[in-house]
DNA sequence: CTGATTAGTGAGCAG
DNA sequence: CTGCTCACTAATCAG
């Protein structure tokens, strides 16, 4: 059963920043849109340490891999939805299917009998029948 | 696409042990196992303080953890295979009543033929037949 | 490198 | 408390 009063998506709101030191002027939503060449450049523009610029690549990749994770699970439960969706479209067909198959075993019933009423007719009267024009058992 | 030579399952095998002071005398598989009461006993019979008690309690509750989250991924796989399954499966009646639906089409449409032969010679032989014979169209 | 996928982790709900 | 599921992280694979 899926949680009650969870609002889907991001745990971000509740999360602290993922950098004690989010260098202030970047913030996690820049970080992950602007090209890697604009970080280089903003990160020169600033003067910062090397370390502090591999921090801020690995902060990259960890708000990147972020939203690859979402899209994952979305992609998975969209899979699921098509397969369920599918599934229902065959049983709508397979019943549709269903009814004709009934009716038309109907039509062939009602020739039959009528082919029956024939046969008898024929024989009351002594109707000789070509061979070929034999009513069927 | 799945990964190419990786074996499923565990990662504990690189892991670090979860605790560095796994107080020894008690594995991991050890403590997930064993009951609450059990464990209880075996940290009072050892002189533990409080603050490994804690750190214990928590390593357990870890450890179910990743069972647990173990089991979901299963669980989810295989609710896939099965609804992949009904799939096929439902594809596969459908191809037989298909068949089955032209299988009787080719008999009522021989039934037809057949009738028109009978019509034929009937006019032919200008043989009357009551109205509830009368041959259909 | 980017993007996708996996196992593990903690939060939080349900029972 | 137990078990499950979610979002997230790091590792790892594929391109």
């Amino acid at each position: 059963m899926p949680h009650d009063l969870k609002e889907l998506g991001v745990r971000k709101a509740i999360m602290a920043p993922l950098s004690p030191t989010p260098c202030a002027e970047i913030s996690d939503d820049e970080l992950v849109s602007i090209s890697v060449r604009d970080l280089n450049r903003q990160l020169k523009m600033r003067g910062l340490t090397r370390d502090q610029i591999v921090r801020m690549k690995q902060r990259r990749r960890t708000l990147k891999n972020r939203g690859y994770a979402a899209s994952c699970r979305i992609k998975r439960i969209e899979q699921k939805d098509e397969l369920e969706t599918e599934k229902s479209q065959e049983w709508h067909d397979m019943e549709a299917m269903q009814e004709e198959n009934t009716r038309i075993r109907d039509e062939i019933e009602a020739l039959r009998s009528k082919y029956d009423a024939l046969k008898r007719f024929a024989i009351m009267k002594s109707i000789p029948l070509p061979a070929e024009l034999e009513i069927l058992p």
